[in-house]
DNA sequence: TATGAATGAGACTTCATTCAT
DNA sequence: AATGAATGAAGTCTCATTCAT
């Protein structure tokens, strides 16, 4: 009875397998999740939305914690690792790599359904020390990384005024990021709405102005 | 790891502590539901963090989501307005204005403990709709109104420039309550520590001189 | 502040103390007990009913149970043996005797709060083995003497047909103790209404003629 | 002190038993609720005696009191209802069709578990209303009519002498319902020990005499 | 004597996990 | 491989009882 769940029509039988299914088991936990917390979100629910009886999760994954670390390491850390080279792959001058960055980032994560994992992380961190851990040290810190280098690249171009790179990158992710967690929480709630490209050019103006060194222009 | 608990010596079992009781609990509960998020804090943690008994949170609250409403409502929501009013008397230049408000926040909020409710509320919202729909209205976009008041402030005296006065205000509170947010959940799981002072005015530094009109100094 | 309670107007200071503590206990236990069963009585409610605080009631009662058997041994008893004292001291004929017999118990029993009594030990019997026994021995098989031997009087003096005057006690005490049970049960639910004087009149009138020696009257 | 539970040998802790579960659930239940009222007995001892985990209970009845509607809705009343089918239908004279009701509903009713019915729903009726309502307008006021009715036939017919009907039934009744009521209640403490059939009999034969026209047999 | 805040055992209920089918 | 009935540990909440005041 529950094979519903399909964006269409009616689900036919050899449909079923087309997904393989740890794959719709994480999707459906990263949704819930995500929206609930970790702690509130039953497994009941993540199986009925997975179009799966509660006993099949047991199949794949051995306990409720091993669904969430499934999430984040087999789920969510490829995908950002995938964005991670890509954005790094770019070129040109640092006004337009800082640019790119936030542009690409927004593109391949915030709007997609992985821009829930920072604020499932953020939730759950001091629940989750080791992959709190894991997550800090694989994503964070290595995103965090590429922001820097460019931000000194362009120091050492003369584009930037000499400052703490490291601290630079940190002030421009984090309207990034921080816009991806409210999307996730609060953002239905808000009576004020916002187009997050206007709200990220902006800051990007605003950050690349500030950081260049003074000019006429 | 709180400390605190007891104030003195040991405690008698039967003791009348008179009116100070609810606040201890919620001072308790606070901490608990930033630190581990509401589902996954027990009542009993609760109840021993506060030095009371499990069934004497039920003689000033009558659930637990009854306290989440008060931590919340009782406790955050008075300190968030008392704050809010400081930080609107300010005067003097749009720039410094903006510097004040930041760093006035971060005095009044970010560095006590009422800055894991940002947290607390972002990891909650979807499973408490109508507090979070307060919160927004209350608090979140209170703020908001502030801040934009003194950008277009600025923008009128001709010190910024022209811009859409909502989105810088948002640009310009985000890494604030990023930092905040951050600070009760990864932060203590980041190998790069930081200091958070300096980083604020950096941003401060980057978005001041990012929003003025054009210069040669 | 829990002065009211008290039928008619304001009660005034002295009044307080005019009825003993340990009857307004009572009085109010029995009611509740009656009314909603031991187990789903709350002391907390004997208490407010009662014009006292929780704490109080221990004072005189030792335990929930201690209240439970103060009821029924210091309160309903001396009541019933009080009723059946004065229901055994008629004369008469033994038809006569019969009728004066039902009436003064609903009198005395029937139409008081006593009445309640039959309902509660009836429910909680077996909750309460000791009391029950005590109960059955001390009330219920006393007033079944008495009834019985009426009985056997009748049928010595040749009013009554021979039969079992124990079996013919319980015929005629059921419908008198039912409407007691009833009173304080289902009544209250029940579209049909009936006036208990009539019914007691009808079923003494079937009874006694039931039971008379054939007659051509 | 009952001494069924297990069928057979000794039980596997896991084990499907299909269908039967939930009437051996509310079976256990209407026991105990019998014997010590719907607040004094816990689920656990309803799990118990069931033969199953206590959070089995809650695959099949959401709450302590939907498992008490089950007991009364689903059990009792469809067991009420047929027995009064059986009653209706009965046909003779007045005199025997008296005479055959009430033999009926001790022989399906009083000598069953089902008699343990009245005592609980006196006992409980104040603290389930509705469900006291229900239980009067389809078990007892039903009941009631058919009592009525036969009566109403033998005062045409001439058997029986006009009198109200409706009170003459519940005279009728109140003995046998009393026995029921005596039977789970206060009847193992009371030393006086009785046959009901024999009882029933005499009531019978009093009550039909009392009622009848006078003749001179 | 009287209070009522405080206690904690124990109740109802939930839900991650298991396993017969 | 898949199911879902069954489990029981653990959580929230109640309430009889205690005792400092």
């Amino acid at each position: 009875m529950p094979i519903s769940r399909q964006t269409g029509a009616k689900r036919r039988r050899w449909e079923r397998r087309k997904a393989s299914r740890p794959e719709e088991i994480v999707a459906a936990a990263l949704e819930l999740f995500v929206e609930r917390g970790f702690s509130a979100t039953r497994l009941d629910e993540v199986a009925r939305r997975a179009g799966v009886s509660k006993g099949t999760l047991y199949l794949y994954f051995e306990s409720k914690e091993a669904l969430f670390r499934a999430v984040l390491l087999n789920v969510a850390l490829p995908i950002l690792e995938q964005a991670e080279k890509r954005v790094a792959d770019h070129e040109g001058s640092a006004r337009e790599l800082v640019q790119q960055l936030v542009l690409d980032w927004w593109g391949m994560i915030g709007e997609t359904r992985i821009s829930g994992i920072p604020k499932l992380m953020v939730a759950e961190a001091s629940n989750f020390p080791e992959l709190a851990r894991f997550f800090v040290d694989n994503v964070v810190r290595r995103g965090r990384r590429i922001f820097t280098r460019v931000i000194e690249r362009g120091i050492a171009a003369g584009e930037f005024r000499p400052c703490n790179a490291r601290y630079a990158a940190r002030v421009l992710m984090a309207p990034m990021v921080f816009a991806a967690i409210w999307q996730h929480s609060l953002s239905p709630f808000d009576a004020d709405t916002y187009d997050v490209s206007d709200y990220l050019d902006l800051h990007l103006d605003v950050f690349v102005r500030g950081l260049s060194v003074a000019r006429s222009d």
